[in-house]
DNA sequence: TAGTGGTCTAGACCACGGG
DNA sequence: CCGTGGTCTAGACCACTAC
């Protein structure tokens, strides 16, 4: 048998490598969400490549909407700060079209420990502090949402009832400018359900009635997942809309 | 007042006209869904632009999975024949984890005419003529989706049981193949529902078990919308996965 | 007017696939 | 070996924003 070249990481283009590098300066905090990063030109010459090299990093960050560009102004860090970004993980929509604003009434706030299931998704150990907030959404005077929610508790130390039902804007919103995380990517994994007592009583349904079930796990860069959302939706009125490539 | 200048379309890059162009050959079927189109340096000769430019349409048309690209072999048009494209649009998979393979028996194949709800969504006139199908999908032999879908009669003309019940395969692939109509996105409305009668005896679950109710609008090239699907997912066992980015 | 991102070009060289 | 797509560069010019 004759020798056999065995490339470990078989060739990585330098503008893979230029992304990594501006990855890593915005999970070290480098440059926060909202703000603008360096210019093309002054990236370039920051990393000793072309400007060409450094656009196409950037074009892929800015379409794993990490990076938002915009002419004239410089590239951004994205943040779920912007109005057009409040309901960006949002698939629920009201059948009529109309526009949905929900009004969220937060229930607890609790530290507790966590569960096997709970550790496993958000990659802690059983038993390790955790956060558990509950809510309900409404649209127009009806119950729409209720969601439970389970934060890593050494990440969101002295979040509680008070600093929620003070805040007025998205959750993710809070996360980034209390918290410094911001939420990247989600994955959601969606079942029917009969409604029981308990969320029959949130909801004002009848027991038994179908309800929407979704499971979200967010994550942060790294692919950190740092939220678990459980949400039951009431999707008489309203449906989760999907877009499919 | 001064005069204005009112540009009516403000302005459009060459790389938009040249993606224009290589959809109108797509959508006229100059490339069949699986050939090779030509390469980057005849696309460049034929519109006389530069390599980079035709790079950069073709780039856009492959992130919108249209387009293929193979380093070493050439630009393929996309294809629901492929067997990583089987399932594209599917997005319902096992809670265990498992391996997916769906049976599929057909129940009907019957000519009807559009009702309000499907003309307005296939952007027929009420009355025009439509074929309605509905099937069953069985997981280890469990029945774990009904699924109903309306198509124009005047683009699948003769299509029946027969045709359906003799092809192996997803039924993409089947419009693909003898109706040349391949399908490039989706957009799905999702709810929870309640089995009824009919539903319960077709996925053998008890009358008012909670369902997943998928309803499915196709669109071809040219965002013409040619098939509508109405499915039912029993979940007990399964899920419907969505990632959020 | 200066600075940012956006488009377009031309050319060199690399990685992959298949004869 | 050649042809394909993939990477990288350097430089010109355009479009948008803000001062």
């Amino acid at each position: 048998m004759s020798e056999v070249n065995l490339p470990i990481a078989s060739f990585s283009p330098l503008y893979e490598q230029i992304k990594a590098m501006i990855l890593a300066s915005l999970q070290a905090g480098e440059w926060l969400p909202g703000e603008v990063i360096p210019s093309e030109m002054e990236l370039a010459a920051r990393y000793a490549v072309s400007q060409g090299t450094v656009r196409k990093a950037i074009d892929e960050l800015a379409a794993q909407n990490l990076l938002v560009r915009r002419q004239g102004k410089g590239t951004f860090v994205a943040t779920h700060q912007e109005d057009d970004w409040q309901y960006r993980f949002l698939r629920l929509a009201p059948d009529s079209g109309e526009k949905f604003h929900l009004i969220s009434q937060f229930l607890a706030c609790e530290q507790t420990k966590a569960t096997d299931y709970v550790a496993n998704l958000l990659k802690l150990k059983a038993g390790d502090p955790v956060i558990y907030i509950d809510r309900v959404q409404t649209f127009a005077g009806q119950p729409v949402v209720f969601e439970e929610i389970w934060l890593p508790g050494s990440r969101f130390k002295g979040l509680d009832l008070n600093t929620l039902n003070d805040w007025h804007g998205p959750v993710y919103a809070l996360y980034e400018s209390q918290y410094a995380t911001h939420m990247v990517r989600a994955e959601e994994k969606i079942k029917a359900v009969s409604a029981d007592e308990g969320l029959a009583n949130h909801l004002q349904v009848i027991i038994g009635a179908p309800l929407l079930s979704v499971e979200r796990v967010a994550f942060t860069y790294g692919n950190k997942p740092v939220e678990i959302r459980h949400a039951r939706y009431d999707t008489s009125e309203q449906h989760y809309e999907n877009r499919l490539n």
